[in-house]
DNA sequence: CTGAAAGCGCTAACAC
DNA sequence: GTGTTAGCGCTTTCAG
């Protein structure tokens, strides 16, 4: 049952193991008649290729290695809060590899780990996986890069910004969603508003912050430097972010969170200190995670397409996928299209 | 660098490449000096075994796979809300696995599929995974456990109910949880408390309602048919649930919704019809998700230890880390603590 | 204590 | 079209 190997396939079908292999691997010149007695015996016996096998025979791992932050997973992880972007990464990834017989392994990185190049070539040499999927801020270390291009190994990158020549490119435009959002605050009447922010690894933060700015810019607004606050992404850094914001003495009647998480924190805060969101201050968020839709009020906010761009990541990783592919699309940096979504916790100025 | 093997190794030690296996597996009779010999040419050369080759040769494949649900997973992808169990889980299995030397591979199994026996078997037989880890609703179902024991693979049941005989059993107390959730309304002066529930595929729905009946019945309250709604763990279903509730000729003075984004949904609804929560309306939920706390008001609930679960699971599945705990603690269910987390959803009844 | 030889189940050259 | 023969990089006998 679980235990039948090529050879018995081979036996009961009356051929030698190169034909079942041939058959398997779907290459020509064989006939019909054998193809045909082979598949029989495959069903009959319930009969599936080694992995292990077929990896060390040279022949491709089937193996999609997901490369996942380990400080930001295990600051989860003590925090006892949760984070849905691995869960909407891999539901992207598992409804792709369902498809073909893939396979994925999902392995923390630490990225600030001075022995980063040891540990990421030891796990290269150790799986030797098919492709490798970078997200944030993995995507963007040109020491992760070098040691990749080094092992040879096709990898993606997720919302990568620099070094935009290396490997399979899939993002959405966080500086121009940061720009569609702000300028949303200011079609509403907005022209007072803050920003709470995160880490600079990351390039989410940079860019969405970046297209804040240029928003207000572009509508001759300024930003005063106690209108901005740092973070590190988490509800905590909104609460601690308003703080700032609200003792400074800028007035604001608006603030984006860098993420939801920290425009929750905001709100929070906010709320706390007896403001009414939003007649009192307009609140937008960034990466529409569950919690978004759940608060009250709802949180306007960008739908950041996780699932999607690990779908088009790993379509563009697993060469089975790939023939599917139209050959152009396959080269292209891939942008998926973010929505803004609109809910209650912005809202036209009343007073100035 | 990343392309050495056993026999550079063994070169560069001037040692036989058994030599070379035995100090990486830890088998004796071995001297100090060949050891150290050994050690020092895996360092120069960053030399790691090939999982495949391990696994081929009959040692253990070092792959821990965790079956996820195909259902749920594919619904959170259609509707775009993802649900961060599954992250808090591989949090869990994570911080284990990454201090030996073993990997993580997710699997999506669908359960409902007719093919379910075949789809499995093939996918032991494809991965031959040193352990697999099942989460519900995969945990409770009798094929799949037979389809495991068949393959003779260890695995590890998280919140298992029925036989209770198989495999490594980990699991919170749902029942006894819901209990308490329960009395914590009846104590804040609750006597019309109405119940959203979910599948009954998920184990975990059932223990929670017969927790619920039973704080209800020790307490003398009787819960008419009115009270209870049906539902699939979604925000959705509590928006639907509290909408029949609150139609239903009860007046509940207080909801227990059997996760939290149930809850939630439930509290949506209740403030749609225009109740003040919890001065109308009390409300609880199950798990801790995030948004139960960024929810307003935040949300009561039961902190249910996913990862905690996950890790436990995984240090008995795993060898290497099974041989560090007390003999004892290996064989015995392992049930991890749950803790009642009183936020501003539930208050006392004001006025009956 | 150490090493030589024989596979694990498959694919890849190379025959026929 | 189809089969034979080598390995892939390890672990496992079995000898020393």
């Amino acid at each position: 049952m679980a235990g039948s190997t090529i050879y018995d396939v081979a036996a009961a079908a009356g051929v030698s193991i190169k034909s079942v292999s041939r058959v398997l691997n779907g290459e020509p010149n064989v006939s019909e008649a054998l193809k045909a007695r082979v598949n029989k015996a495959v069903e009959d016996l319930g009969y599936r290729r080694s992995l292990s096998a077929r990896g060390l025979a040279g022949a491709s791992s089937s193996v999609i290695a997901a490369l996942v932050d380990a400080g930001m997973t295990i600051e989860h992880w003590r925090s006892g809060t949760g984070n849905d972007y691995l869960s909407r990464l891999e539901l992207g990834v598992l409804m792709e590899l369902r498809q073909v017989d893939y396979h994925l392994m999902v392995e923390m990185v630490d990225y600030a780990s001075p022995t980063l190049r040891r540990d990421l070539s030891a796990l290269l040499s150790s799986i030797r996986p098919e492709g490798v999927l970078l997200t944030p801020p993995n995507s963007d270390l040109v020491e992760v890069l070098d040691i990749l291009d080094a092992s040879g190994v096709a990898y993606a990158r997720i919302g990568a910004e620099r070094q935009l020549d290396r490997g399979i490119l899939v993002s959405m435009d966080d500086r121009q969603a940061a720009y569609d959002v702000t300028q949303h605050l200011i079609e509403l009447g907005h022209r007072r508003i803050g920003f709470v922010g995160g880490p600079a690894v990351y390039s989410a933060s940079r860019l969405r912050f970046e297209g804040f700015m240029a928003a207000m810019t572009a509508n001759g607004l300024t930003v005063p430097d106690d209108a901005v606050a740092e973070g590190d992404f988490t509800f905590a850094a909104g609460l601690a972010g308003i703080q700032k914001l609200l003792g400074a003495d800028v007035r604001l009647t608006a603030v984006f969170g860098v993420s939801d998480d920290t425009a929750l924190g905001v709100m929070r805060g906010a709320m706390d200190r007896g403001l009414k969101l939003p007649a009192d201050l307009s609140v937008v968020g960034f990466d529409d995670s569950p919690s978004a839709m759940f608060s009250n009020p709802t949180l306007t906010t960008i739908r950041q397409p996780v699932a999607e761009m690990a779908a088009a990541a790993i379509q563009r990783l697993t060469p089975p996928l790939r023939a599917k592919l139209d050959p152009k699309d396959v080269v292209a940096p891939v942008v998926v299209p973010y929505r803004l979504i609109h809910r209650a916790s912005s809202a036209t100025l009343l007073r100035a």
